[in-house]
DNA sequence: AACGTGATGCCAGTCACTGACACAACGCGG
DNA sequence: CCGCGTTGTGTCAGTGACTGGCATCACGTT
């Protein structure tokens, strides 16, 4: 992160990172699949955190619902370790290797999130499609949310949902969506 | 594709690729970035076709029902170049770098779809999540399809919105969503 | 003390990609 | 017909990400 942040992504050798560290570059490469991965250490966990919040959630509520609370016990840890996270995010936002990186991990995620629906009894069509639309409000509200931090994350992420709603009702009377 | 094909990505050098079209290597990189772009060429097109119809739409139409066919204008040209892009589908989804790539273009669409909406009048933080969700959903609707082709794209895409409006309604009744 | 195991250093090699320079084909005004 | 800029290409040298192979070393076990 250090020399991430200092000369950033592109300009980083792993020669440069495992000096830093202290060790081989052999050494750095044994630890970490490739240079990008560095920063996307935690996956396992959040998988594992976000597919728990998930199966926890009260029987008979609706996909959807189960999501919004799984995301909510997620973004908790988010604002949490803001000043942790936020020079993360800043490298990765000007670094398109690493967008595209992020991109994947974030198909990956939902995937998870997609088989913790099937484990609640939802088919797996339904459970595809609702893993995937959730997953896009929940990215729509941390962007939100990054734009204008002032509202919380909590608060961006149901009026996410909430909006959400109001998009696919408006779908089928034919009219046109209001703006908040 | 010839070589990606025979010897799959990772096993095809660019110095074969050059070979095969009868250039330099270097060359080959004066046309391409890098070797994944060869894969993904026709975005450009891709991405006006998308803006063009969303803008097409008719004048009143609600978000989704604007994406759904612009969607459906897309999904045309999908349905028939099959032949020709069935093979690259293959290529990509046993290649995690060139999912990678793929993803970053969704990403990419995306954003132009969601401009093209802020270009009907919708407010930016509405235009976003309708990307982003629609987007979503259409790709959800390609995959199924893709499972089971004897459905069409276009019966997939309208199951898709409307399995995604039930989601959504659902969510605030508090009723576990019915599978189909 | 012998031994297996896991982590590390070291070395050589492949390959994606880049910058610099030279050269040839082409269209165009003189 | 001649210069001349533009464009596309070949050639070469270099950087840096990654990989396989081998030796070494620390450590706990037998």
């Amino acid at each position: 992160m250090e020399l991430y942040q200092e000369q950033g992504f592109d300009r980083t050798t792993a020669a440069e990172i495992a000096a830093r560290a202290g060790v081989n570059e052999r050494t750095f490469f044994r630890h970490f699949p490739d240079k990008r991965e560095v920063l996307f250490d935690g996956e396992a966990e959040l998988r594992t955190a976000l597919m728990r919040a998930v199966a926890e959630a009260p029987e008979g509520l609706a996909p959807f619902e189960a999501l919004l609370r799984a995301f909510r016990k997620s973004a908790r840890n988010l604002a949490d370790n803001r000043p942790f996270s936020d020079p993360r995010w800043k490298v990765i936002a000007v670094t398109p290797a690493l967008r595209e990186r992020e991109l994947a991990k974030h198909a990956s995620l939902t995937e998870a999130v997609a088989e913790a629906l099937r484990r609640r009894g939802l088919g797996a069509g339904l459970a595809d499609l609702a893993a995937r639309t959730g997953w896009a409000a929940f990215q729509h509200a941390v962007q939100a949310w990054i734009a204008d931090p002032a509202r919380s994350l909590d608060a961006h992420l149901t009026q996410a949902f909430a909006d959400l709603r109001a998009l696919a009702v408006a779908a089928l009377s034919t009219q046109a969506g209001p703006e908040h």
